[in-house]
DNA sequence: GAAGTGAATTGATAATTATCAAGGCAAGAC
DNA sequence: GTCTTGCCTTGATAATTATCAATTCACTTC
């Protein structure tokens, strides 16, 4: 890895506190390295090799059973995913693919793990990355069992439009393909539940969303801080 | 605690490997205490208090939403619970209450958090625990994205056919109302699931159910071990 | 034993969601 | 420009799941 590379990747919040002796250790097997759209990173039921980190682009986390599939998550920088694999040194739970070009931190299970026993601030940052994953996992769960397709929709605007500014105007990061999929429903059934929500001021053009009466929105989608709040 | 109290918890392969010092310490504050059926024993919200172990008996996750309200797990002997809210010092994603008369063990937070930056040993339980806590969240998010509510119950009586040691018999542990939800179905659909499987030999006398063909079972099931395998 | 209680089942119906089959639209290829 | 391609949308229909109401059943209480 390049120097400059290197000081980017100790920037993260992962690893800042991090000894340096042990944060360079930890990297010497490491890749960086930027990979096309739609790329397959992993594949569940893999032992898991690396532990990845988004540094750029957006990442997809799916699963498949019989001849279903669905997708998990989209991971955005900077984040990792599928960090209890490496520390169970398990295998994947989920596949993973780039959802457009990314530049993707590869650092070997090993090297994660020996690390994790070696420094006291890195092991806590692990922790408490874990535990974030976790509790979005759960987050997610509730989501999908307290919730209809519809509300679903509903509360999935309201948090992309805060996280975008609350301006009024939500621009999609990704296809509705995805979306309906991460929502846990149809392509089809996500366009109507759009439709439903036209009269409560959601205007869809393209990937553009434009949401007119967020009041009238948010009678409907009853956001929960405790399913919806990625800072709790 | 009493010292044969102390001495039961030390055997917990969450303490085994952890330093006498730290463990005593740790488990100055600590409570182990029996809680008849149906107490609540925490609120979705609140800030975590306590780490909790289930020592005997059965605990119940749920959460609720609008006025939803769904089982997220069943916590056995012997297992923790809401280990995340501990270790990030935040509030609790779920409730929990006793299905049964139940001895808790209950530490707290800060111990739980000061042990683990004390002891190497213990933060390498931990976080396998977390691990695990983690991942078992996923392959039931996984359960319910990609089966329909037949597939999952007979998932489900698979799974419990082998806890069970594979007699042609299983004990349900929990009322029916409770696997429903934990299912993601309605009683009533369980009761209707039931049914549907009954070409497949699967005999429902109250708690008692039989599996008279297995075999048929898993063809209808489809089980995948990175769904439905606790040990993966 | 009878009565009462709550859980579980069943039936009838409604709501939700999925599937299948066309179309429509937009972006890139030529 | 036209053509293709893939995605999205719409319509019609089917499957799945939920809701409501009424029993039935098992178990406790008296």
């Amino acid at each position: 890895m390049r120097p400059d590379q290197i000081s980017e990747v100790r920037e993260l919040s992962l690893f800042e506190s991090m000894d340096d002796v042990v944060f360079r250790k930890m990297l010497k097997a490491s890749y960086l390295q930027t990979f096309p759209a739609h790329a397959e990173l992993i594949r569940e039921g893999d032992p898991a090799d690396f532990l990845y980190i988004v540094m750029e682009g957006c990442v997809e986390l799916f699963a498949r059973s019989n001849d279903r599939e669905t997708t998990m998550a989209m991971v955005h920088p900077v984040n990792t995913f599928i960090l209890a694999a490496v520390l169970k040194d398990a295998v994947y739970l989920m596949s993973a693919r780039t959802s457009e070009r990314s530049r993707i931190l590869m650092i070997p299970t090993a090297d994660i793990r020996s690390a994790f026993g070696a420094d006291r601030n890195f092991s806590q940052a692990i922790v408490t990355e874990l535990a974030n994953c976790y509790r979005s996992v759960v987050k997610e769960h509730k989501n999908l069992k307290l919730r209809t397709a519809v509300e679903r929709l509903a509360n999935r605007l309201i948090k992309y439009h805060a996280d975008q500014g609350n301006s009024g105007v939500i621009q999609l990061r990704h296809d509705k393909r995805s979306l309906a999929s991460m929502l846990g429903m149809t392509p089809e059934n996500l366009s109507r539940a759009f439709n439903t929500l036209k009269p409560y001021g959601v205007l869809v053009k393209g990937n553009r969303i434009e949401l007119t009466d967020l009041k009238s929105l948010e009678t409907l989608a009853k956001p929960n801080r405790l399913i919806d709040d990625r800072k709790i």
